[in-house]
DNA sequence: ATTGCATGAGACAAAATCGTCTCAACAGGA
DNA sequence: TCCTGTTGAGACGATTTTGTCTCATGCAAT
């Protein structure tokens, strides 16, 4: 009933358990509980009695990411009018929560809330995607789930151009547009 | 010493098992060897028959894997002296391989063969981005890297599109070079 | 100081996976 | 037909992961 579970325990713990999963299983999806309890710097017993079993900690993990997406995309649509600045302050917003995209990008996401909120999330990009046609930034030509799932991608790559150390984090988002609109080539 | 390892084995079953495992852990990295002999329709027995472990099995999947994209890429290279066209042959020619490329894309890569064999490979594309940009196809403020990471990403995206059929087989690789080069945006 | 409570460490068992082995079945060639 | 050798099925033990439990520790509030 509560909405985060098991509130008697410490919430820092829980946090820090939510946290080291999603870096972790972000570059090694397979690894073990074991290794989570590691990372966030707690015993393997206190995840246990955080979270019922993998099962539970994959899926608060999934509603975290899908929160922070939420709030972070929504923000940033709500900021401008014009479909391309809308654009712009997605991927700004976006891109430096790459690891929690890719976890929410590459889960089968079995949750029935999790997957219909997941959903959600890609009808607001496919309708970021209509304004962008409607405004003229992307040409009516172009199959629109094409575009979506450019998006997608972008917002992965970005992150982890940066991470890497090939793009410098300011620039990632201008890039991502550029990208996405313009494309490469020379702008002749 | 052999080349193909055990080679008094029969063949098929052995390229039954490394077609199973390439398709099945593009999808679920994780998937037991139970699985991979199952899908190959292959006692696990007769797996470990062939490999000695999950590690060969890795190896051999990488290896394969690499070979194909190579002799795939290679032809589509030489067959055309323009960069652009170049560059679309190339998707043309890698995009089905989707699933191939997938695997290489995500596997840490252990084995030292293999990884200097991913890294010539890259290197291949870094070569065809140069040319891209000597061209004046791709804009010289571009960092290279940028170019490349976006390559490599439209051959996955581009055969996930195909494979859930949101594009028809025969756009796809249009689309890849469209936009990647102009990219979305109304070519005014 | 003392009480309450989450925590860390570790023991323990259950389950999954891995790797090896044996044995019967079966196909192709001598 | 007989022989050779691969295969499928399954048993078996080893290892890893998972989930539960207990107990001593440390911290915070009283």
């Amino acid at each position: 009933m509560a909405p985060d579970g098991q509130s008697r325990l410490r919430p820092t713990a829980r946090r820090a358990i939510v946290d080291a999963a999603i870096r972790l299983w972000a570059v090694n999806p397979g690894a073990s509980l074991s290794e989570v309890a590691q990372r966030a710097g707690v015993g393997r017993a206190t995840l246990h009695r955080h979270f019922q079993g993998r099962e539970a900690l994959l899926a608060e993990v999934a509603r975290i990411c899908l929160e922070e997406m939420r709030d972070a995309v929504g923000a940033a649509l709500e900021r401008h009018v014009n479909a391309r600045e809308r654009l712009r302050a997605m991927f700004e917003a976006v891109v430096p929560l790459g690891d929690r995209y890719n976890f929410l990008h590459r889960e089968p996401l079995a949750d029935g809330e999790v997957a219909g909120g997941y959903r959600a999330q890609l009808d607001w990009v496919a309708a970021l995607v209509s304004d962008l046609k409607a405004e003229g930034e992307v040409a009516p030509d172009v199959p629109s789930a094409w575009v979506v799932g450019q998006i997608d991608q972008l917002v992965w790559t970005g992150w982890d151009q940066v991470a890497r150390g090939r793009v410098a984090a300011a620039d990632a988002a201008s890039l991502c547009v550029r990208t996405l609109l313009e494309g490469l080539g020379e702008t002749t």
